[in-house]
DNA sequence: GTCTATATCCAGATAGAC
DNA sequence: GTCTATCTGGATATAGAC
Protein backbone atom coordinates (compact mmCIF):
# COMPACT_ATOMS: atom_id res chain seq x y z
CA UNK A 1 0.00 0.00 0.00
CA UNK A 2 0.94 3.24 -0.79
CA UNK A 3 -0.91 5.46 1.05
CA UNK A 4 1.47 6.45 4.12
CA UNK A 5 4.23 8.79 2.75
CA UNK A 6 6.58 9.87 5.41
CA UNK A 7 7.62 12.31 3.28
CA UNK A 8 6.29 14.15 0.70
CA UNK A 9 8.66 15.18 -1.69
CA UNK A 10 6.89 17.35 -3.71
CA UNK A 11 5.75 19.53 -0.63
CA UNK A 12 9.03 18.98 0.63
CA UNK A 13 10.71 20.53 -2.81
CA UNK A 14 7.85 23.41 -2.67
CA UNK A 15 8.80 24.15 0.91
CA UNK A 16 12.46 24.61 0.19
CA UNK A 17 11.50 27.41 -2.58
CA UNK A 18 9.70 29.58 -0.68
CA UNK A 19 12.29 29.40 2.06
CA UNK A 20 14.60 30.30 -0.66
CA UNK A 21 12.25 33.22 -1.76
CA UNK A 22 11.90 34.62 1.72
CA UNK A 23 15.61 34.39 2.41
CA UNK A 24 16.50 36.26 -0.96
CA UNK A 25 13.44 39.12 0.33
CA UNK A 26 14.99 39.84 3.30
CA UNK A 27 18.42 39.87 1.65
CA UNK A 28 16.98 42.68 -0.87
CA UNK A 29 14.60 44.50 1.68
CA UNK A 30 17.76 44.76 3.73
CA UNK A 31 19.69 46.48 0.89
CA UNK A 32 16.49 48.35 -1.06
CA UNK A 33 14.90 49.15 1.91
CA UNK A 34 11.58 47.12 3.27
CA UNK A 35 9.49 49.18 0.91
CA UNK A 36 11.81 49.09 -2.17
CA UNK A 37 12.00 45.24 -2.29
CA UNK A 38 10.59 44.55 -5.98
CA UNK A 39 8.66 41.44 -7.39
CA UNK A 40 11.35 41.86 -10.62
CA UNK A 41 14.64 42.04 -8.99
CA UNK A 42 13.12 38.75 -5.93
CA UNK A 43 11.97 36.63 -8.70
CA UNK A 44 15.10 37.56 -10.81
CA UNK A 45 17.27 36.62 -8.09
CA UNK A 46 16.24 33.24 -7.49
CA UNK A 47 15.40 32.08 -11.26
CA UNK A 48 12.14 33.22 -12.08
CA UNK A 49 9.54 35.07 -14.07
CA UNK A 50 8.36 37.29 -11.58
CA UNK A 51 4.50 36.12 -12.32
CA UNK A 52 5.90 32.60 -11.27
CA UNK A 53 6.13 34.19 -7.58
CA UNK A 54 2.25 34.09 -7.81
CA UNK A 55 2.45 30.18 -7.65
CA UNK A 56 3.74 30.72 -4.35
CA UNK A 57 2.31 34.37 -2.55
CA UNK A 58 -0.85 35.50 -3.48
CA UNK A 59 0.78 38.75 -3.42
CA UNK A 60 3.28 41.08 -2.30
CA UNK A 61 1.73 41.83 0.95
CA UNK A 62 1.80 37.85 1.59
CA UNK A 63 5.20 38.12 1.23
CA UNK A 64 5.67 40.66 3.83
CA UNK A 65 3.26 38.91 6.17
CA UNK A 66 5.26 35.35 5.66
CA UNK A 67 8.23 37.46 6.68
CA UNK A 68 6.48 39.27 9.70
CA UNK A 69 5.33 35.65 10.57
CA UNK A 70 8.92 34.42 10.50
CA UNK A 71 10.41 37.61 12.61
CA UNK A 72 8.22 36.70 15.36
CA UNK A 73 9.32 32.72 15.30
CA UNK A 74 12.12 33.81 15.33
CA UNK A 75 11.80 36.70 18.22
CA UNK A 76 9.78 33.62 20.03
CA UNK A 77 13.06 31.53 19.33
CA UNK A 78 15.31 34.03 21.08
CA UNK A 79 13.28 34.47 24.34
CA UNK A 80 12.91 30.40 24.97
CA UNK A 81 16.47 30.70 25.20
CA UNK A 82 16.06 32.71 28.62
CA UNK A 83 18.09 31.64 31.48
CA UNK A 84 17.00 33.72 34.48
CA UNK A 85 18.24 34.05 37.47
CA UNK A 86 15.26 35.29 39.69
CA UNK A 87 17.01 38.34 40.14
CA UNK A 88 15.56 41.24 38.80
CA UNK A 89 17.96 43.38 37.44
CA UNK A 90 20.25 40.48 35.89
CA UNK A 91 16.77 39.16 34.62
CA UNK A 92 15.19 42.43 33.26
CA UNK A 93 18.95 43.17 31.59
CA UNK A 94 18.42 39.68 29.77
CA UNK A 95 15.06 40.47 28.81
CA UNK A 96 16.20 43.98 27.72
CA UNK A 97 19.21 42.71 25.76
CA UNK A 98 17.26 40.35 23.82
CA UNK A 99 14.59 42.30 22.57
CA UNK A 100 16.90 45.12 21.88
CA UNK A 101 20.04 43.34 20.25
CA UNK A 102 17.34 41.59 18.12
CA UNK A 103 15.68 44.61 17.09
CA UNK A 104 19.38 46.52 16.32
CA UNK A 105 20.84 43.81 14.33
CA UNK A 106 18.43 43.75 11.41
CA UNK A 107 16.66 46.89 11.31
CA UNK A 108 14.68 45.99 8.42
CA UNK A 109 12.83 43.34 10.33
CA UNK A 110 12.34 45.71 13.17
CA UNK A 111 11.22 48.35 11.20
CA UNK A 112 8.52 45.28 9.74
CA UNK A 113 7.74 44.03 13.11
CA UNK A 114 6.91 46.71 15.34
CA UNK A 115 6.40 49.57 13.07
CA UNK A 116 3.89 50.58 10.64
CA UNK A 117 5.56 51.51 7.36
CA UNK A 118 4.59 49.90 4.34
CA UNK A 119 1.34 51.50 2.98
CA UNK A 120 -1.39 49.10 3.31
CA UNK A 121 -0.27 46.17 5.05
CA UNK A 122 -1.41 44.57 8.11
CA UNK A 123 -0.37 40.85 9.51
CA UNK A 124 -2.85 38.42 8.91
CA UNK A 125 -4.79 37.04 12.24
CA UNK A 126 -2.39 34.24 12.42
CA UNK A 127 0.73 36.28 12.16
CA UNK A 128 -0.32 38.51 14.13
CA UNK A 129 -1.18 35.72 16.96
CA UNK A 130 2.67 35.48 16.63
CA UNK A 131 3.57 39.18 17.83
CA UNK A 132 0.64 38.54 20.61
CA UNK A 133 2.59 35.51 22.12
CA UNK A 134 6.20 37.64 22.21
CA UNK A 135 4.45 39.94 24.33
CA UNK A 136 2.65 37.26 26.70
CA UNK A 137 5.93 35.67 27.26
CA UNK A 138 7.40 39.40 28.15
CA UNK A 139 4.83 39.83 30.73
CA UNK A 140 4.79 36.56 32.34
CA UNK A 141 8.46 36.92 32.93
CA UNK A 142 7.82 40.34 34.69
CA UNK A 143 4.90 39.15 36.64
CA UNK A 144 7.97 35.92 37.87
CA UNK A 145 9.73 39.22 39.07
CA UNK A 146 6.53 40.67 40.61
CA UNK A 147 6.22 43.24 37.98
CA UNK A 148 2.40 43.33 37.34
CA UNK A 149 1.39 46.74 36.96
CA UNK A 150 -0.07 47.32 33.68
CA UNK A 151 1.98 50.85 33.68
CA UNK A 152 5.15 49.86 34.01
CA UNK A 153 4.81 46.74 32.08
CA UNK A 154 4.05 49.41 29.08
CA UNK A 155 6.83 51.50 30.68
CA UNK A 156 9.34 48.76 30.69
CA UNK A 157 8.16 48.28 26.77
CA UNK A 158 8.37 52.01 25.75
CA UNK A 159 11.77 52.36 27.21
CA UNK A 160 13.26 48.70 25.22
CA UNK A 161 11.62 50.00 21.98
CA UNK A 162 12.98 54.03 22.58
CA UNK A 163 16.16 52.16 23.27
CA UNK A 164 16.09 50.41 20.35
CA UNK A 165 14.78 53.46 18.18
CA UNK A 166 17.39 55.92 18.96
CA UNK A 167 20.08 53.49 18.46
CA UNK A 168 18.87 52.48 14.93
CA UNK A 169 18.21 55.72 13.75
CA UNK A 170 21.15 58.11 15.12
CA UNK A 171 23.38 55.46 15.94
CA UNK A 172 23.12 52.72 12.71
CA UNK A 173 25.94 49.77 13.84
CA UNK A 174 27.08 51.64 17.11
CA UNK A 175 26.61 51.39 20.57
CA UNK A 176 25.32 54.76 21.54
CA UNK A 177 22.20 53.70 23.35
CA UNK A 178 22.52 49.89 23.73
CA UNK A 179 25.44 50.47 26.39
CA UNK A 180 22.91 52.30 28.10
CA UNK A 181 20.83 49.18 28.60
CA UNK A 182 22.28 48.40 32.33
CA UNK A 183 21.75 51.96 33.99
CA UNK A 184 18.19 52.13 31.98
CA UNK A 185 17.67 48.55 33.82
CA UNK A 186 18.63 50.18 37.29
CA UNK A 187 16.60 53.11 36.65
CA UNK A 188 13.44 51.00 35.41
CA UNK A 189 13.77 49.02 38.50
CA UNK A 190 13.86 51.27 41.28
CA UNK A 191 10.84 52.98 39.38
CA UNK A 192 9.19 49.95 40.10
CA UNK A 193 10.40 49.68 43.77
CA UNK A 194 9.40 52.59 44.71
CA UNK A 195 6.01 53.30 43.49
CA UNK A 196 3.17 53.06 46.19
CA UNK A 197 1.68 49.25 45.83
CA UNK A 198 -1.37 51.16 47.55
CA UNK A 199 -3.67 50.20 44.63
CA UNK A 200 -1.62 47.58 42.75
CA UNK A 201 -0.18 44.05 44.11
CA UNK A 202 3.66 43.91 45.06
CA UNK A 203 6.33 41.09 45.03
CA UNK A 204 3.91 37.89 45.38
CA UNK A 205 6.52 35.44 45.74
CA UNK A 206 5.25 32.01 47.28
CA UNK B 1 12.08 105.17 -9.81
CA UNK B 2 10.65 101.84 -10.39
CA UNK B 3 12.67 99.52 -8.35
CA UNK B 4 11.38 99.68 -4.86
CA UNK B 5 8.71 96.68 -4.66
CA UNK B 6 7.61 96.24 -1.52
CA UNK B 7 6.16 92.92 -2.12
CA UNK B 8 6.13 90.69 -5.67
CA UNK B 9 3.04 89.54 -6.27
CA UNK B 10 4.76 87.10 -9.22
CA UNK B 11 6.64 85.43 -5.82
CA UNK B 12 3.52 85.46 -3.56
CA UNK B 13 1.32 83.81 -6.03
CA UNK B 14 4.20 81.14 -6.71
CA UNK B 15 4.60 80.87 -2.58
CA UNK B 16 0.94 80.03 -2.13
CA UNK B 17 1.04 77.47 -4.94
CA UNK B 18 3.90 76.03 -3.48
CA UNK B 19 2.22 75.93 -0.23
CA UNK B 20 -0.80 74.71 -1.20
CA UNK B 21 0.76 72.20 -3.26
CA UNK B 22 2.74 70.97 0.31
CA UNK B 23 -0.58 71.46 2.46
CA UNK B 24 -1.89 68.66 0.04
CA UNK B 25 0.91 66.29 -0.10
CA UNK B 26 0.37 65.65 4.08
CA UNK B 27 -2.70 65.46 4.00
CA UNK B 28 -2.79 62.74 1.21
CA UNK B 29 0.22 61.19 2.78
CA UNK B 30 -1.93 60.99 6.16
CA UNK B 31 -4.62 59.37 4.21
CA UNK B 32 -1.88 57.05 1.28
CA UNK B 33 0.45 56.42 3.94
CA UNK B 34 4.28 58.47 3.47
CA UNK B 35 5.85 56.01 1.03
CA UNK B 36 2.38 55.75 -0.75
CA UNK B 37 2.31 59.17 -2.13
CA UNK B 38 1.63 59.70 -5.96
CA UNK B 39 2.14 62.62 -7.79
CA UNK B 40 -0.32 62.18 -10.72
CA UNK B 41 -3.26 61.99 -7.31
CA UNK B 42 -1.10 65.09 -5.84
CA UNK B 43 -1.36 67.00 -9.04
CA UNK B 44 -4.95 66.15 -9.54
CA UNK B 45 -5.77 67.52 -5.82
CA UNK B 46 -4.90 70.91 -6.77
CA UNK B 47 -6.17 71.25 -10.03
CA UNK B 48 -2.87 70.50 -11.70
CA UNK B 49 -1.22 68.02 -14.59
CA UNK B 50 1.09 65.76 -12.80
CA UNK B 51 4.47 67.24 -14.95
CA UNK B 52 3.74 70.99 -14.09
CA UNK B 53 4.59 70.13 -10.36
CA UNK B 54 8.11 69.81 -11.75
CA UNK B 55 8.11 73.67 -12.49
CA UNK B 56 7.76 74.04 -8.09
CA UNK B 57 9.66 71.05 -7.23
CA UNK B 58 12.22 69.29 -8.80
CA UNK B 59 11.72 65.46 -7.91
CA UNK B 60 9.12 63.82 -5.68
CA UNK B 61 12.42 63.58 -3.21
CA UNK B 62 12.33 67.40 -3.51
CA UNK B 63 9.09 67.34 -1.96
CA UNK B 64 9.67 65.18 0.68
CA UNK B 65 12.57 67.11 1.35
CA UNK B 66 10.03 70.57 1.62
CA UNK B 67 7.97 68.56 4.32
CA UNK B 68 10.78 67.58 6.20
CA UNK B 69 12.13 71.33 7.10
CA UNK B 70 8.33 72.16 7.13
CA UNK B 71 7.96 70.17 10.00
CA UNK B 72 11.08 70.63 11.80
CA UNK B 73 10.23 74.44 11.71
CA UNK B 74 6.94 73.60 13.08
CA UNK B 75 9.15 71.96 16.09
CA UNK B 76 11.21 74.63 16.25
CA UNK B 77 7.91 76.93 16.99
CA UNK B 78 6.51 75.02 19.33
CA UNK B 79 9.73 74.62 21.37
CA UNK B 80 10.37 78.75 21.42
CA UNK B 81 6.75 78.70 23.13
CA UNK B 82 8.23 76.82 25.98
CA UNK B 83 7.58 78.72 29.29
CA UNK B 84 10.28 77.05 31.59
CA UNK B 85 10.01 77.59 35.66
CA UNK B 86 13.29 76.59 36.95
CA UNK B 87 11.58 73.54 38.53
CA UNK B 88 13.01 70.17 36.84
CA UNK B 89 10.06 68.15 36.83
CA UNK B 90 7.95 70.78 35.45
CA UNK B 91 10.36 71.57 33.00
CA UNK B 92 11.31 68.19 31.89
CA UNK B 93 7.60 67.63 32.11
CA UNK B 94 7.26 70.76 29.63
CA UNK B 95 9.68 69.19 27.16
CA UNK B 96 8.34 65.61 26.97
CA UNK B 97 5.04 66.82 26.66
CA UNK B 98 6.29 68.88 23.96
CA UNK B 99 7.28 66.35 21.82
CA UNK B 100 5.44 63.73 22.48
CA UNK B 101 2.58 65.66 21.55
CA UNK B 102 4.21 67.07 18.30
CA UNK B 103 4.89 63.56 17.22
CA UNK B 104 1.34 61.68 18.49
CA UNK B 105 -0.30 64.28 16.32
CA UNK B 106 0.71 63.97 13.16
CA UNK B 107 2.53 60.06 13.23
CA UNK B 108 3.00 60.72 9.34
CA UNK B 109 5.29 63.49 10.29
CA UNK B 110 6.83 61.60 12.78
CA UNK B 111 7.44 59.02 10.31
CA UNK B 112 9.05 61.44 8.46
CA UNK B 113 10.78 63.63 11.03
CA UNK B 114 12.11 60.88 12.92
CA UNK B 115 12.57 57.79 11.43
CA UNK B 116 14.55 56.57 7.73
CA UNK B 117 11.74 54.63 6.04
CA UNK B 118 11.83 56.30 2.58
CA UNK B 119 13.72 54.42 0.29
CA UNK B 120 16.35 56.23 -1.18
CA UNK B 121 15.41 59.85 0.97
CA UNK B 122 17.68 61.57 2.74
CA UNK B 123 17.15 65.42 3.53
CA UNK B 124 19.46 67.89 1.89
CA UNK B 125 21.90 69.60 4.15
CA UNK B 126 19.71 72.82 4.72
CA UNK B 127 16.76 70.51 5.93
CA UNK B 128 19.28 68.62 7.84
CA UNK B 129 20.02 71.62 9.65
CA UNK B 130 16.86 72.11 11.06
CA UNK B 131 16.83 68.73 13.03
CA UNK B 132 20.23 69.62 14.68
CA UNK B 133 18.81 72.92 15.76
CA UNK B 134 15.80 71.05 17.47
CA UNK B 135 18.13 68.73 19.45
CA UNK B 136 20.20 71.79 20.14
CA UNK B 137 17.60 73.30 21.71
CA UNK B 138 16.88 70.31 23.96
CA UNK B 139 20.65 69.62 25.10
CA UNK B 140 20.70 73.38 25.87
CA UNK B 141 17.53 73.35 27.89
CA UNK B 142 18.36 70.26 29.45
CA UNK B 143 22.12 71.95 30.75
CA UNK B 144 19.74 74.79 32.16
CA UNK B 145 18.49 72.21 34.25
CA UNK B 146 21.89 70.93 34.93
CA UNK B 147 21.22 67.91 32.88
CA UNK B 148 24.17 67.71 30.85
CA UNK B 149 25.87 64.16 31.39
CA UNK B 150 25.85 63.11 27.17
CA UNK B 151 24.51 59.51 28.72
CA UNK B 152 21.80 61.43 30.44
CA UNK B 153 20.56 63.60 27.61
CA UNK B 154 20.65 60.07 25.17
CA UNK B 155 18.46 58.80 27.65
CA UNK B 156 15.91 61.30 27.66
CA UNK B 157 15.61 61.16 24.08
CA UNK B 158 14.96 57.52 24.15
CA UNK B 159 12.19 57.53 26.83
CA UNK B 160 10.64 60.22 24.88
CA UNK B 161 11.07 58.40 21.58
CA UNK B 162 9.99 55.42 23.29
CA UNK B 163 6.25 56.62 24.40
CA UNK B 164 6.03 58.09 21.25
CA UNK B 165 6.93 55.03 19.31
CA UNK B 166 4.75 52.93 21.49
CA UNK B 167 1.49 55.03 21.97
CA UNK B 168 1.05 55.51 17.98
CA UNK B 169 2.17 51.85 17.04
CA UNK B 170 0.15 49.88 19.94
CA UNK B 171 -3.04 52.90 20.46
CA UNK B 172 -3.02 55.32 17.88
CA UNK B 173 -5.17 57.82 19.14
CA UNK B 174 -5.33 56.74 22.47
CA UNK B 175 -3.74 57.82 25.89
CA UNK B 176 -2.05 54.43 27.27
CA UNK B 177 1.70 55.69 26.99
CA UNK B 178 1.22 59.36 26.82
CA UNK B 179 -0.23 59.06 30.22
CA UNK B 180 2.52 57.73 31.56
CA UNK B 181 4.76 61.49 30.80
CA UNK B 182 4.68 62.35 34.59
CA UNK B 183 6.04 58.64 35.86
CA UNK B 184 8.72 58.88 33.64
CA UNK B 185 9.98 62.31 33.96
CA UNK B 186 9.95 61.02 37.44
CA UNK B 187 11.80 57.76 36.69
CA UNK B 188 14.58 59.99 34.40
CA UNK B 189 15.08 62.85 36.75
CA UNK B 190 15.53 60.34 39.66
CA UNK B 191 18.02 58.56 37.74
CA UNK B 192 19.54 62.01 36.90
CA UNK B 193 20.11 62.57 40.55
CA UNK B 194 21.25 59.80 41.70
CA UNK B 195 24.28 59.40 39.55
CA UNK B 196 27.78 60.64 40.56
CA UNK B 197 28.31 63.51 38.44
CA UNK B 198 32.11 63.05 38.96
CA UNK B 199 33.30 60.33 37.14
CA UNK B 200 31.69 58.25 34.19
CA UNK B 201 28.54 58.33 34.87
CA UNK B 202 28.25 55.44 37.33
CA UNK B 203 25.46 54.38 39.60
CA UNK B 204 26.57 55.53 43.31
CA UNK B 205 26.35 53.10 46.19
CA UNK B 206 25.46 55.10 49.41
C1' DG C 1 3.64 78.55 -15.83
C1' DT C 2 0.88 75.50 -17.63
C1' DC C 3 -0.55 72.84 -21.00
C1' DT C 4 -0.47 68.66 -24.64
C1' DA C 5 2.13 65.08 -26.24
C1' DT C 6 5.37 61.69 -25.94
C1' DA C 7 8.87 58.68 -24.16
C1' DT C 8 11.25 55.27 -21.18
C1' DC C 9 11.40 52.55 -17.29
C1' DC C 10 9.63 50.16 -13.49
C1' DA C 11 5.95 48.30 -10.62
C1' DG C 12 2.12 44.74 -9.18
C1' DA C 13 -1.10 41.68 -11.01
C1' DT C 14 -3.94 38.50 -14.22
C1' DA C 15 -5.08 35.20 -18.18
C1' DG C 16 -4.16 31.38 -20.46
C1' DA C 17 -0.92 28.11 -23.04
C1' DC C 18 2.08 24.20 -22.15
C1' DG D 1 4.87 25.41 -12.01
C1' DT D 2 6.52 28.09 -15.28
C1' DC D 3 6.12 30.40 -19.10
C1' DT D 4 4.50 34.36 -22.71
C1' DA D 5 1.57 38.02 -23.23
C1' DT D 6 -0.92 41.72 -21.48
C1' DC D 7 -3.09 45.01 -18.32
C1' DT D 8 -3.06 49.18 -15.27
C1' DG D 9 -0.58 52.53 -13.25
C1' DG D 10 3.38 55.45 -11.24
C1' DA D 11 7.84 58.01 -11.71
C1' DT D 12 10.86 60.68 -14.41
C1' DA D 13 11.86 63.44 -18.19
C1' DT D 14 11.74 66.24 -22.59
C1' DA D 15 9.46 68.38 -26.59
C1' DG D 16 7.22 72.58 -27.89
C1' DA D 17 2.58 75.44 -28.08
C1' DC D 18 0.30 79.33 -25.73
Amino acid sequence: MSVEPIRDRRSERRQATIDEILETAWRLARVEGLAGLSLRELAAEVGMRPQSLYSYFDSKHDIYDAMFAAGYRQLLARQAEWEMVGEPHADVRTMADTFIGFCTEDPVRYQLLFQRTIPGFEPSPESFTLAVQCLDVTVAQLAELGIDDPRHIDLFTAIGTGLTDQQISNDPGGDRWTRLIDDATAMFLHHVSSSTPATRSRRKRP
